[in-house]
DNA sequence: TTATAAAGTGTATATATTTGCAAAGTAAAT
DNA sequence: ATTTACTTTGCAAATATATACACTTTATAA
């Protein structure tokens, strides 16, 4: 999915760099062959909690959420998916199979994620429901999901 | 003051309701008989250090820092005030006396009020050091402190 | 006090961000 | 494959925020 790709890197960026504007950002991403205009950046950074604060110097600089900024480690993410066995919806809510075993550190992966979409979860040892936040549709916890686990889609067999 | 009070108005505000702009924020303070622009508050939003964050359903929203998030009691800082006696300003640093055993308590709340012009405290039993960041003058360092110790000015003869 | 320097402010303008809308792309169902 | 519903996107325009400059106020020094 293209826009996936361009929501993770512009986490990233913000992460590892010092963006200043949605032009900047633009420019950024570029260089890295993500072609956009300003206008989806805006919708992206809105969409990822991206924030922008005084860096104290005169300047402003765009900041990821409190739960984001801690660990930067890409490569944890994709190491979790392949334990999703299966993704059932029912009664508004969502439920995740995992391995045997395998529930509670996937629903801790996800509550650390710190989404807005998701009020909560509850984990068991291979099952996982996820109750999204009233007004927040299925689909839109799917595209939250595989922001948190990138890859899932691959995985699973919907319904 | 003028100003002061017009920033402290701010930071109520923020912590106590919902902004969405600066001009939503203008009225407000209209309400409270505090007038400006919405430049003027540019700028100011920018010296507090206040952030806009997007607020998850669609919206953005004025954030203060973390530090300034916890707690609001706008009771206690004026208390702090009567136990400074003096202070004296030296090689770019600051020296504050207060009342004896009182440095700690004292330095600790300039701690946490999260200012970045202030890069440390050293508190003794009547003595703190103030060491401001590189190139922030001790004139700001002022303006800063009387923002944490409002009313400070009155009670110290500086020099 | 008066003179001098520094900080604060408003106005108008520049810059940056957001959004309505129509088009293009994706996914699900038939 | 085709239809249908939904998501994503760019463009252009609207809105929001930041800033240069001139002026005013406030602080500092003599």
């Amino acid at each position: 999915m293209q826009k996936t790709k361009r929501l993770l890197a512009i986490e990233k960026l913000i992460a590892e760099e010092i963006i200043t504007s949605q032009d900047g950002l633009l420019k950024k991403l570029k260089g890295k062959g993500i072609i956009c205009t300003q206008a989806t950046l805006s919708r992206n950074l809105r969409q990822l909690g991206v924030s922008r604060v005084p860096d104290g110097t005169g300047g402003y600089r765009y900041s990821l959420t409190e739960n984001k900024r801690l660990s930067p480690d890409s490569g944890i993410k994709l190491n979790i998916v392949p334990v999703i066995r299966e993704i059932v919806e029912a009664k508004g809510l969502m439920v995740i199979r995992t391995i045997p075993g395998n529930a509670n550190a996937t629903a801790y992966y996800i509550d650390n994620a710190g989404r807005y979409e998701i009020a909560g979860t509850i984990a068991g040892d291979d099952t996982i429901l996820v109750i999204p936040r009233d007004d927040i549709t299925l689909q839109q916890v799917h595209t939250c999901l595989e922001l948190v686990l990138p890859g899932l889609h691959k995985q699973i067999k919907k319904k």
